[in-house]
DNA sequence: ATTGACTCTGGACCCGGGTCCAGACTGCAG
DNA sequence: CTGCAGTCTGGACCCGGGTCCAGAGTCAAT
């Protein structure tokens, strides 16, 4: 199958060419191999690691977690990429929390606020100005 | 009252210097004036404007939202005011959306995983292998 | 008057995650 | 063989939101 160049790499990944040499840089891709030309070639095998990393970002992952996701991955540690995965989700956790938090007190602010008058009949306004920054 | 230096107003803030500095280079928060040395001085006016920054940061504005805020209330243009807020809401919304949908992702791929065995029969690493990046 | 703490400026540097560029070389179709 | 698209490298640059630094000048207490 595959064998490809980076730009075809590229194309089916739905990624610039340019971040794929940036992975690469990060230690996250290399190539399965050059030409003599030192054109750089991918497999099948890049290709899934490629779509493993993509996935993984889009799960929330930085690219130093996918860089250790993957070095697990490879060293058979099964328990250690559950633990991972369990962090991020507490994580996730957090971040969901203080959003709703943040939401809430927003929420707050914008029913109280009638939407037209003086400024200092505004509630959004008066809680910036008044409330002490956390 | 107030009519502090800086390093007073950076203390009672609860924030560095230079990130006082940083502000009014990005047009934020300008002195109330400077010492013929050229020292900022600071009174309540200013203060109140950092906390102001500081709180809205805190709900999750940028410093350029930050700075249309600003905008907006010197205008008294409360109307604006509410639906800049209406809209940051909405923004909320879809991070939170976002974040719990990968959130679920990564919750089933928890509960299915046993936690020890080989990795090709990790559900976790399975999944980033083979499902299509979106 | 001296000293130590404070402040000034302009600019460099940090992080993550890329993006873009120039100048040289290569691969492939016609 | 030519021509053009693709690729190579190293390095610069972008974003936001700061952080740090050197060298010079200043304030206030003793």
């Amino acid at each position: 199958m595959s064998n490809v160049g980076i730009g075809e790499l590229a194309k089916r990944a739905g990624i610039a060419i340019d971040t794929i040499r940036y992975y690469e840089r990060n230690g996250l891709l290399a190539p399965a191999g050059r030409l003599a030309s030192g054109y750089r070639r991918y497999g099948d095998v890049e290709f899934n690691r490629l779509r493993f990393i993509l996935r993984a970002k889009a799960l929330g992952f930085s690219l130093s977690d996918v860089r250790d996701l993957l070095e697990m991955s490879a060293s058979d540690d099964v328990a250690q990429v559950k633990r991972s995965a369990q962090s991020k989700l507490a994580d996730i956790d957090g971040r969901i929390a203080e959003l709703q938090r943040i939401r809430a007190g927003l929420q707050t602010l914008i029913s109280a606020c009638p939407g037209h008058g003086r400024a200092d009949a505004c509630p959004i306004l008066n809680a910036l100005i008044q409330e002490p920054p956390p």
